[in-house]
DNA sequence: TACTCACCGTGAATTATATCACAAGGATCC
DNA sequence: GGATCCTTGTGATATAATTCACGGTGAGTA
């Protein structure tokens, strides 16, 4: 792998590549060309190519790629080969909602647990975990070796939960709270934001809207 | 507004100077320099301000911004003043979680009406609205001049939700469906991808272990 | 083996985005 | 009312990402 920098662009698009490669392999089709790619994926065959080559060659010249060989690069270079461990934290509405679903553990990823505040819920069964009290996070955290956690608490908690998580050793976490977070630099931030999503969309919608006044 | 090519980046950005921007004016503060907004969105006050300049001037040159009027232009920006209607089509377990958050509703956007293909969940409550079947949804989305459509559905049915809410009249989609869908130009849609999210943090987590061998 | 074809890999050109750095201008104080 | 701050607004500059376009190379064919 080339010492380059690599756009987190590229890697976003290398995540849906290998989704898509995923249902070709299911469906027995074995090769695919840069421009096939592309379609599935609405880009463009350069760009496959260019995000591609940041990790090295993995087609034919004149034949294309070997579906089941690249996505087996590609879920290498994402990390999947080995499995992720993760917590949630937040077993409100959303928290338990990720926690039931399906789409993680098939692509290596292994809820290990879940936690909330309210004694109230703490003991619930949710799918085949059941809920913990919070004080029990940072050990397990250690005790599991848990790599991942998934803050689904309220804004006002989320920086107060991630404290916890990455003082006890978590290295990656994905935030659902919409709050700006503050974590160590050797700890990966992801915020997924719903409202701001929502917005984005309500902005081009308002552009729309404007171009039919004139 | 210059006629300019605005970045999505920005928008996204803007969205969430917004949201802090409202934590502020609660909080009772009511001016603040670009700095200060760029200590709280971790971005710099350059930024800030080439992001506001698209769209006007709206500080004092020596003072900063006027936190309540500022907030108030990127509201008017993003849309958020007119009222926005929302359906949410797949009342499962994260159809029903975004139905009931309330970070919705405070930012201008209604949840009208929510559907499902499942008879056994027709009619069920959730929140204040009820389970509608499918067939209404076209019907539905014509009647209530619905704007917004918001996908939870599984993947292998997402491209049908979003053809049945285009062809009524839908402008804007959230899709949540692992899936690449279809729509046409004057549509504008949005994916949010867990697992994408995931496996970005993965990959970053690869990078420091490779390090950490060395 | 030689010839053709198809499609990858990649440097170069283009376009987009972010940062820098400073002149412009309003507020405040004497 | 003039001098002094201070922070904005913005052109210029630097960096980053994407697209273009074509040379190189393996596969298939006869
Ligand atoms: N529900 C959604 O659709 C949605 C969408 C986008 C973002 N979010 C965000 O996700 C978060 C959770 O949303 P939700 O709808 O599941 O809310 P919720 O109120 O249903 O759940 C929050 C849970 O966090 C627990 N909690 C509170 N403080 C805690 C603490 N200090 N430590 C541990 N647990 C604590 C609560 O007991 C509760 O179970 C919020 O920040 C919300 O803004 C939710
Ligand atoms: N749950 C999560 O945390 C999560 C996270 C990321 C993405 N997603 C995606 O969101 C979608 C929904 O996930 P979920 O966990 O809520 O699943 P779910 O199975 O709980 O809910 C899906 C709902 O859609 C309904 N449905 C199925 N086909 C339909 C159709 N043709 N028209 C209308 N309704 C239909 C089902 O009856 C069900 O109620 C999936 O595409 C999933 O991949 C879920």
């Amino acid at each position: 792998m080339k010492a380059e920098k690599i756009p987190e662009a590229t890697i976003i698009r290398l995540s849906v590549y290998s989704r898509n490669l995923q249902y070709m392999e299911e469906m027995g089709i074995t090769k695919v060309s840069s421009q096939e790619i592309a379609d599935a994926t609405d880009g463009s065959s350069a760009q496959v190519r260019k995000d591609l080559a940041y990790f090295g060659e993995f087609g034919t010249r004149g034949v294309g790629y070997e579906v089941k060989h690249l996505n087996r690069h590609l879920k290498k270079i994402l990390g999947l080969t080995k499995p992720r461990s993760v917590v949630i934290v937040g077993a409100g509405r959303l928290g338990k909602a990720l926690m039931l679903y399906n789409g993680f553990g098939n692509r290596g990823f292994r809820v290990m647990g879940i936690f909330d505040k309210d004694m109230s819920k703490v003991g619930e069964q949710v799918g085949d975990l059941t809920i913990s009290p919070m004080y029990k996070l940072d050990q397990f955290i250690k005790t599991h070796n848990i790599q991942m956690g998934v803050v689904t608490v309220p804004a006002a908690a989320a920086q107060e939960t991630v404290d916890i998580m990455t003082r006890a050793g978590v290295k990656a976490i994905l935030n659902f709270a919409p709050k700006n977070l503050i974590v160590a630099d050797d700890v990966k931030l992801r915020n997924v934001d719903l409202a701001v999503n929502l917005e984005v969309l309500s902005f081009y919608m308002g552009l729309e809207e404007r171009e039919g006044e004139k």
